[in-house]
DNA sequence: TTAAGAATCTTGACAGTGACAAGATGGTGT
DNA sequence: ACACCATCTTGTCACTGTCAAGATTCTTAA
């Protein structure tokens, strides 16, 4: 890290980055301009080209950033529940919604396949740690022995990628309807109920219980 | 419809949904814009405006085009399985996702509250339409009674509603993840085979089989 | 030490955009 | 016939992404 001012800002990468965090909040995606990011950063208008690329280019940092603390707040979340498999279950499903609507911006943009495009053969490390924190919780569900982001990547058996897709699906598709406004129908007060109550469900499936 | 030539052009509105069909599918979500779209439909750049308001509202057309094509296609693709609970099931399964694969950027547009939010008190009747056929599904799997749009709003047991939310919740998570690339780490074969055994899962969850 | 080259940042320019205001045109109802 | 209103045009503004060219600073190797 350097002193600012001068040609040279020092860690502007950064820098940009807690700026579009900032818009973000502020503006949301369409408000996201890498000219905003350069004013706020003190730089000028095409520096954040060098760095970034283009404007995608930035919205993929902006991603990576973003499943890294997903995984984060899902391994924290799902840490405090650690030995009850229900209970494993709804923190999950908890620490996604949470994460969905306290960064709706990123999550947004991490789940835009048409701008940010990442190579799924070889992920960002922040992407393979958000996937495995997901399938340890099936595979404990499952009793089955965890894996690691090293282990990851080998040939398994289809029933288990299905209770992974599952859950996944489920939760991801809760998270991304309840963000955008599509559960309005039922109450809000409702949401963490059903949320529970589903969470409950899909656990005892995977479990094979009744 | 009139014919085109001079100041008014007959049925503006049409044709402006018409260009933003093609420069969506051309261009994506960003580049669709007003002016584009006045330039495709033959007329000046500001007349857009005055049948959409803003850009939001033309998004919000387009949405609900998205909404009306979604639900036609439920209702034909549920249509040629009715009787038997799991193909129902499979079958609603794969109109939502083909739907998101062949109008992915309707999809993405359906699914941003941030953009078009709907008053969700007072839905258009697409929007509607659509909830009531992915109700319906759920309640034939319970073998309940199924709903109209007219008496779609009322209360329910909880019991019910958790199991929209887990069907309807699963659909989209697969459909949306499967969309935006991120199930990648699953060769594509295979998605078709785990999206029928998923919903065959799903099916007898919800009728409460082992 | 120093000189060459790479990395970083600035300046300037261009076509394109959404939004707004003001004016022109054409249909509609009285 | 007249007024009115919806529709469409024209003109303008600040703003954007991207590119090219130049300025500055760091790095590295001789």
């Amino acid at each position: 890290m350097k002193a600012s001012g001068g040609y040279h800002h020092g860690d502007l990468r950064a820098a940009i980055l807690t700026a579009a965090d900032e818009i973000l909040e502020q503006d949301g995606l369409r408000g996201l301009t890498l000219r905003k990011c350069a004013r706020l950063a003190g730089v000028s208008h095409a520096a954040p080209s060098h760095h970034f690329g283009d404007l995608n280019g930035l919205l993929a940092a902006v991603a990576e950033q973003g499943f890294a603390r997903l995984a984060d707040a899902l391994e924290a979340e799902i840490g405090q529940a650690k030995g009850d498999l229900e209970a494993e279950m709804q923190a999950t499903t908890r620490a996604y919604v949470k994460f969905a609507e306290n960064s709706p911006e990123h999550f947004r943009i991490m789940f835009r396949g048409d701008l940010i495009n990442f190579d799924m053969s070889q992920p960002p490390k922040a992407v393979t740690k958000t996937f495995v924190e997901l399938t340890n919780v099936i595979l404990r569900q499952r009793g089955e022995a965890e894996v690691t982001t090293e282990d990851f990547h080998q040939t398994r058996s289809p029933e288990l990628v299905n209770d992974i897709i599952i859950g996944w699906c489920y939760i991801h598709g809760f998270a991304h309807l309840k963000l955008e406004g599509q559960l309005g129908m039922i109450p809000d007060q409702l949401h963490d109920e059903q949320m529970a109550l589903a969470a409950t469900k899909l656990s005892h499936l995977i479990q094979q219980l009744s």
